[in-house]
DNA sequence: AATGAATGAGCGTTCATTCAT
DNA sequence: TATGAATGAACGCTCATTCAT
């Protein structure tokens, strides 16, 4: 018989350590060394549960992403019109705002550390992108793929802005004037 | 007479020449040995025009932001509407695309190997910020700087899609897009 | 009634299989993790049959040497004259060579891992190049010892310069050279 | 103003310095720390120095080899019958066995720790081959290529078997045997 | 002003073996 | 018997920076 100890369900646990740490340090300057010390494992143990730095990394932005996900849903139901959901993705990202800059920061800086093309192959990143695309469709109600990557990209660049340190953007505010512009633009299209 | 060039020059000359070498590979892979080799002095030589690889790297910013800047003006110049250009700007951004991402992905780099601290502090950093928004203040025509902060929050964020691997989004056709909101935005505003 | 496989039986049904992985690897690439792997049984399970992975090695080196031994003896057997016996010889090792090649190479892998001292102490490989120098006399009719390892030593480096990379040796004409030699030296000696 | 250190020259120092510790502990257990503290110099100076331990040992191979051949040219020059130079031969094994066991030593366990692949297609090893191959055939006095690698093989196969721990191998008697044998194989061949 | 030799802590990763279950 | 989680020292190698010359 084994040591009592359910290997997967044992991995998500140190998996849910890792998402502050990483949080804090960013994916290059985290050593495994820091990692395991933190967990309280050998470097050997934490190998023996993730074959490497980077496939740990990948299932922790798995794990993350669906949380995410979930709790945007939970978070931002009930809106109807656009204008009301841009308010509510306003408000839900100046909630969560440290949070947004701290994974964009840490996703930036294992992107730069991999890779470019290590990451484009990823098939992991790729359901990830998928993920996050498709939420952002759901909570629109935008079908026109144009106007989607409109969002998500405005969206990122403003989470990119206060990552590079400008300290005058204003989520709410910005979120705001892309709902307004938005349903202008729609208003008048058909 | 004293030699042509002075401190002051030489040192301009040498940044001049790391560019490309940045361009290349980044700049966490690119070393300082690497840097001195290809502009054929020393590391001591080096390390005597530039305190460190981080002063280096802003000093470079500093510079290339300069002529960024300049260039983009002499580009998008005789536009009227913002519709105009907004498309001038939306093929500016695919002529220079390989550039933009590549840049974005130089700092994004940078800031990685230096912490999200010390840049927030860099009042280099801070600088090209403004010299930034400023331009693109210029260029739309805009005064208010919610709406400078959105096209140009906007725009990061399209470079950003493309460094995350994401072929399917269209520089010239989001600004247009953008064109148009903007216009429809901006025309029932008054 | 007990089981049908005794610890002993089961001891060498692990060894049985173990053969390919160290071809496959080699000994030092090889890891006690991917043998218990392979053999479907856990690491623990292999350190309760084998004390350690030298161990296990060395028991393998003993049933392959008596395996080929007995078959080389099948083989090459109705042959009468030296020079008929080394041409048999010579198409053996051909028809071997990579076979032969791979336990070279395996052993001078343990070899490496395991230091000059230790191997050279051990019974078991003592016991081993007995029962090859014994065939090799069986084999040639020879009983002067200094001529066995004259023929030994000789194959061992024909398989050795194969080894290093060397493409341009031929192991049947070596050895119909070697024949021919022995049989010239020997019609002369008495 | 360098410091004043010629890099080639001290290069070659630290190289000759390297030789015995290989030969005490083979190619896989010395470890770049070991050679580094052994030479009082940092691993950084080391790596300053040779690109990696593979480059450093082959690099080492290539200066040993060229000493090798002249020094055993001297040793054994004046030399006339075959059966002299084998007994001349027979001679320097002896003188120098250790010697030899140990560089075999060095090269098997460098061959195992780099892969049969690396090594065969190193201009280095290419190189030195064709070195010994030569000095063999030049001090034989032998043109057919057939017989300078039965030679050849043999010579190895002598050192290899004395390497695995064979104590009752003599290399005098067994190149007196080598003499005569191929004396009156080649009396008789015309 | 210019050189380049020197540093050394630190990186991600490995693996034979042990032992609580 | 059998399991597999856990260990931790050690590997080859890197690189911004310093400083004697």
């Amino acid at each position: 018989m084994p040591k009592i100890v359910d290997h997967d369900q044992y991995r998500k646990e140190l998996l849910g350590k890792c998402f502050d740490l990483f949080a804090k340090k960013g994916y290059g300057a985290l050593t495994m060394r820091q990692i395991a010390q933190s967990l309280n494992v050998s470097t050997g143990t934490l190998y023996h549960y993730f074959p490497s730095k980077q496939a740990l990394f990948e299932q922790l932005v798995e794990e993350i992403s669906k949380e995410d996900v979930s709790s945007a849903l939970a978070e931002m139901e009930g809106n109807q019109t656009l204008s009301e959901i841009m308010t509510a993705m306003g408000k839900y990202l100046v909630k969560n705002e440290d949070y947004f800059i701290n994974q964009t920061y840490i996703l930036v800086d294992f992107y730069q550390h991999q890779g470019k093309e290590t990451i484009a192959n990823s098939p992991i990143f790729q359901l990830v992108k998928q993920r996050y695309q498709q939420a952002v469709c759901d909570f629109l109600g935008i079908q026109d793929p144009v106007l989607a990557s409109f969002v998500l990209s405005f969206i990122d660049g403003l989470i990119l802005a206060k990552l590079w340190g400008d300290q005058t953007i204003d989520f709410s505010e910005q979120c705001e004037l892309l709902g307004k512009m938005l349903t202008k633009y729609l208003q008048e299209k058909p």
